[in-house]
DNA sequence: GGCGAACCATGATCTGGGTCAAAGACCGGC
DNA sequence: GCCGGTCTTTGACCCAGATCATGGTTCGCC
């Protein structure tokens, strides 16, 4: 299922002594954010890193849910199934995101990585320990757990009564500002999930996004350097079509329960 | 936008020397459910008690999220809306249920009564407090959230990938499961809600959910007493087309992060 | 640098559920 | 117990996006 290689240098096995947390370029967007060095040395000790393929399977739906993720690298996408294929992808995963919130100890949905992924994973059993020992991070876990509700109530709006178009803007946006949280311009927005994913993941068809981004290219709403690579040209446009009341970011980050 | 008087006997008032916590018919559905008597009474001391008209609103979209709720009677609809009236509703929430969550300290959505309601209501400020003092009950919250996760998980399936036909059962038999959950036989589903707020919890239109009650209607699936009570006769082929393997509850509570 | 396998774009056609319109059914208030 | 308003049902028609079909593009691999 997932393959425990070096990799690259910044992978050099289960435990390492030079303390990788405290050099994670993504600590201040994970859950680590909220602990001290001393507590991060405790954190370490339970975490295992691992690397995934592309279209590997980290877990699946109904499984047991004994570990939790958090990303470190590379993109991963979630998702459900119904009894003949039809799948509804509920979320993108990307560096510094938790992954692997559960319900009644079985995860809720399939995770499967996009590109070839870097994960530090925790045992469900060892973290509830560190829980208990860390009251702030209980605290931050529910932080996460509220806004993983929000923005899945947001998509609730977008799925139950949204257009084709405006889905497609929503989209757009949510990733650009993704990428502005992440210091990056946010003009800038690439797409490592196919247009079958973006499909599942705002109920259409690849066939309907396919027609969707020409449109917005005629439009001159965007534009794309290769299918992957988008640079968005008219954010007020797409900002209103999104239903949003001007640039308001998507889901930001922060909050509590 | 709150009415404060006297109701049936139940609520004399914002402070009870009878201890009404301790007699809290939904006590063991709610957070309250992990506290034990001393930690019951802390928590009395916090929370005001309201009732609330049908139509009226709770508290609206983006407003300071400055309370949390406890529903002890009655229904509630939580919903979001766009710029030109389109409505999602993201929730309808039943006696036990724990409301309020938020993002950045403003709420996701807006809150309306459905039926008159009784609430509990508390401080943001105070309840945080607490969490401090009794970590079981943060734990409790974390559990609400993952819980309410889950659940708007289902709900992106059934809204980007499921039929009109399948979207009511599933709609019916998670309905039924809440009442087999709070005692009652699951046969026999009490509908507080319109076709209308069907149809925005759904992403239908309440034309196509009056007629898919009536094609399964005909269908001897189920059977109308008035518009707004429905018998399940054939659980079995709810089951199938809702998409379950077989009668498994649609929406249980229990589980954890 | 040619070949195969995904992935992507686009055209033609179809359809589930939306929209528009008009009766019923129900209920509370006087 | 009748009246007015709201909710529900049903019918006729329409359309956004699904489905089906085809060809193009990209890219890794030998």
């Amino acid at each position: 299922m997932t393959t425990d290689k070096t990799l690259d240098g910044i992978l050099p096995g289960p435990a390492d002594r030079a303390s990788p947390c405290a050099a994670c370029d993504v600590r201040d967007l994970s859950i680590c954010a909220v602990l001290d060095a001393d507590e991060l040395k405790r954190m370490e000790e339970i975490v295992t890193r691992l690397a995934v393929q592309p279209r590997e399977t980290i877990f699946r739906e109904a499984e047991p849910a004994d570990y939790l993720f958090n990303v470190t690298g590379g993109a991963v996408k979630v998702y459900k199934l119904l009894a003949d294929g039809r799948r509804q992808i509920t979320g993108f995963f990307f560096p510094g995101d938790f992954l692997g919130l559960a319900h009644l100890n079985k995860y809720a949905y399939t995770a499967e990585a996009i590109e070839e992924v870097r994960l530090c994973r925790f045992s469900r059993r060892k973290l509830e320990k560190l829980l208990e020992l860390y009251p702030k991070l209980e605290r931050r876990l529910l932080q996460t757990a509220s806004n993983e509700l929000a923005s899945a109530q947001d998509q609730m709006l977008l799925l139950g009564r949204k257009t084709a178009r405006e889905r497609i803007a929503t989209f757009l946006l949510a990733l650009s500002e993704r990428a502005k949280r992440h210091g990056r311009s946010g003009d800038q927005v690439s797409l490592p999930m196919s247009r079958g994913d973006i499909g599942d993941y705002l109920g259409l068809t690849m066939e309907t996004v396919s027609r969707t981004f020409t449109r917005f290219k005629n439009d001159g709403k965007v534009q794309f350097a290769g299918a992957r690579q988008v640079t968005l040209h008219d954010r007020q446009a797409l900002s209103r079509l999104a239903g949003l009341v001007e640039d308001e970011p998507v889901s930001a980050v922060a909050g509590s329960f």
